[in-house]
DNA sequence: GAAAGTGGTTTCCTTAAGGATACCATTCAC
DNA sequence: GTGAATGGTATCCTTAAGGAAACCACTTTC
């Protein structure tokens, strides 16, 4: 099969457009992979949590996963730790203005879900 | 430690609003998990493409991972299977309605990734 | 009739993600 | 001294995600 009968076949298609797309939306997901990313963003968005805060908040989620996690946005320079020496010791995690940058993303997919929601709810 | 010392410690939030959010994250999420979804809807943005094609525009994907992706999102009502009687049988994906809502999650992912890649090559 | 392309399925395997549980040091209240 | 709260770490285990390779039926081309 040559070219010409796979452009007739198909709508020519730009293909570097198409594998940049691939390319770019990797590296995002590469960040923000996992159960736990996206939702621990998510509600760092509303301000900064401490660590049993963000627990309590985010429903599931062990210890062990949420230091992983926070470590490794910590890493990923999207949330700050800060230690406080207050009674017994006391830690805020609170997202960097580069995590701020993140909040288009999160707030589409907020929507989404809600709509996704609805949709199911009434439709199926 | 009781509700006062708590507001005082810590701005007080809107602890519903918060869930709410990471509800519908998560039911987002849950449809979208994975390595390879997001990118498949990404590409079929473009408009529809067959079983190879899309195999060979998502580098790395197994014929194995990517017609059980599209099982489960021809399932969940965003793309749907079509089966032409051709010389040799061609089957065209493409998104429906419902699955292009997720366009905005996808473009915003998209432009997220690339101004990482960008930040992430000139800083660090 | 062999090769190559269509769209898959099946089997087997490895790895990574995630969960359960216990534990630690510290401090405060009782 | 007991219990609860702070913020974790360490260990062990299960499950799910994903990958490699072989295979299938069909059709066209050579």
């Amino acid at each position: 099969m040559n070219e010409s009968v796979q452009a007739k076949t198909f709508p020519p298609r730009n293909s570097k457009e198409c594998s940049s797309r691939i390319l770019a939306i990797r590296d995002a997901l590469d960040i923000l992979s996992g159960k736990w990313k996206i939702p621990i963003i998510g509600v760092l968005g509303f301000g900064k949590l401490r660590f049993k805060e963000l627990q309590r908040e985010i429903q599931g989620i062990t210890g062990k996963m949420l230091s992983k996690e926070l470590r490794e946005l910590e890493l990923n320079k999207l949330i700050t730790r800060t230690v406080k020496d207050t009674k017994p010791v006391t830690v805020e995690y609170e997202l960097t203005e580069y995590g701020q940058t993140l909040e288009k993303v999160i707030s589409e997919l907020h929507s989404w879900g809600l709509q996704h929601r609805q949709t199911i709810m009434n439709g199926e």
